[in-house]
DNA sequence: TTGAAAGCGCTAACAG
DNA sequence: CTGTTAGCGCTTTCAA
């Protein structure tokens, strides 16, 4: 059986002289109390250092209090100014929440969300690896939250990178450029694909040639790596997956002697890390603590108002143009 | 009331022709129970999608498998490594972990805890703010580890910056370097105590002049503000808090046309952003994974074993030497 | 405005 | 090996 792990309502109760649910009531409803019940009630509990217990109250109310976020790489520089204003603004709501690292991988995230989901409100998921129709079950359940993840029906934060994508593109056919390489990001990323079709269908548009680099997990190391391949491409500019990447390929170009942007332009993604290297990145806007904030309130919203229409907010990109970007060689 | 809102552990019994108490075991004692009971109750459960009701769990057992981690700014990258680590070792223990961004204040700090305290097993305190009274609290109430703070008699894992601290003033000696300044981190940091300290000591051992530079808050922007102060203080090299404030510092200089390290010599702290930046910047090292692992370990040891000796983990440190530091100019 | 009592879903003695 | 029973601490009808 539980033991006692502290200061319970009951001791409340006994000590101010009133029923427990005259102590319950002096928090959760104190408008329908005498002033002074509640006054004395509140007085003693702050005296004792009593805090109401979570679980005890989940189990009456059905309600947790808690939320989750589920990010496939807290490493990633995109996503902790994402939870941070996320749990900011949670806090506001009176909401704890639960962290879940899926380290890139669709089991992981169902296995979080299957751990979690027994003791939260709702979820947000960002850049959900997982597939849509597991995503639609966990939906039916309880609330969901996306984030740069494009499911119909569901209520979402969508970075909208076309806008900067495309930019970029058409800055880098005005400085000459014909033949670009992109360096992919994982495959089951919404993002991932947003940003592959827009810059084909730009680049075709604009009568350049694309080829198209896989790195999958986007690593300072892949994008390092992935040099040999770009050298091999023939291209004279590369737009990557994310700032991570690009700053991969940034050290892997400058290792080989290839000097930037003298004699490759390079734009990056989501702008984390670009306004810190040297020289300064190239890349495409992404506000990702707006992304979290918007998320907080869309699922605190939706929490308030269960039947809601699903809203799907887009946050528009444009291109920051610094350093890395010049006349085609 | 709170109202059924999923299959629960009644609805397998009945449907297994079993008593609750069995299905109960079933999953968490089953060596007391048939083989073959135990399977039908699982593939009872399996089959109704039961997923156990956490908040009953914890209310009966007094054990909620959760615990907590607190950070004082997820947004710097010295903590997400460590947060990563730090769920996946939990995840592998089957605990579920809330983050917390005290947002560097103490008194966020304090409200995060009280507000979990009633739903986790124990804390994981990052870089805490907190006074040492409160912390003394806290790990009265429950199991809690610090990561670097250093208070005795409760189980902590400290980053030791000394030696690293040390050989960078030995270096920046031997580079003929006569006059430093340190970039000061929160001062209720115990790593900006550590590492003022060490430096305080270590040059005056060496026969250099030490200035020390308040930047408050390690972000970019106060590293680059700090610029005007350093250029001031006639020093020639500058160690900072961490890479954060370093790589602001870097490009305040080169904004002034210094040029590093032609003209100023820099060392980091941390080695979060040092090998990304061009220069590479000299750093000390920090192994903020693993200490969120050792962290983890340690947390879920105490949870084990509540008599235990309170461990403190050291990490040592060493000055990893890139390219922002050389000769005095 | 307050109290009595039932119950949320689960676990753990204690019997058998 | 399995069932019965009594709570864990809180909220919420229902009555007073």
């Amino acid at each position: 059986m539980g033991q006692r792990l502290g200061v319970t309502l009951g001791d409340v109760a006994v000590l101010a002289g009133v029923s427990r649910a005259t102590v319950s009531r002096a928090f959760t409803r104190p408008e329908m109390l005498n002033t002074e019940t509640v006054e004395r009630v509140r007085g003693v509990a702050e005296r004792l250092g009593y805090v109401g217990n979570q679980a005890a109250r989940a189990l009456a109310t059905g309600r947790f209090g808690n939320i989750a976020v589920i990010v496939p790489d807290i490493a990633n520089p995109f996503f902790p100014p994402l939870v941070r204003t996320l749990q900011s603004a949670a806090e506001e709501a009176d909401l704890a929440v639960f962290l879940g690292d899926s380290d890139e991988s669709p089991e992981r995230e169902a296995k979080l969300v299957t751990r979690l989901g027994s003791q939260v409100e709702g979820f947000v998921l960002a850049s959900s690896r997982q597939s849509e129709e597991l995503i639609r079950n966990l939906a039916r359940t309880r609330p969901v939250v996306l984030v740069n993840r494009d499911i119909d029906g569901i209520p979402r934060v969508l970075i909208d990178a076309s806008g900067g994508m495309t930019e970029a593109v058409m800055l880098l056919k005005k400085l000459g450029h014909r033949r670009l390489v992109y360096l992919a990001g994982p495959r089951d990323s919404w993002s991932d694909q947003q940003r592959r079709a827009t810059l084909v269908e730009t680049s075709a548009a604009a009568g350049l040639a694309v080829g198209i680099i896989e790195v999958g997990r986007p690593t300072y190391a892949a994008g390092r790596d992935s040099v040999t391949a770009i050298v091999h491409s023939g291209a004279t500019a590369a737009i990557a997956f994310d700032d991570v990447v690009s700053q991969g390929v940034l050290a892997g170009l400058e290792l080989r002697g290839i000097s930037v942007p003298r004699d490759f332009s390079l734009v990056g993604c989501d702008d984390t890390l670009a306004a810190l290297t040297t020289p300064a990145m190239t890349s495409v806007s992404a506000a990702a603590a707006a992304a979290g904030r918007s998320a907080a309130e869309l699922l605190i919203h939706t929490l308030k108002n269960p039947e809601v229409q699903p809203t799907v907010i887009t946050i528009p990109t444009h291109l920051v143009t610094r350093s890395t970007t010049t006349q085609a060689p």
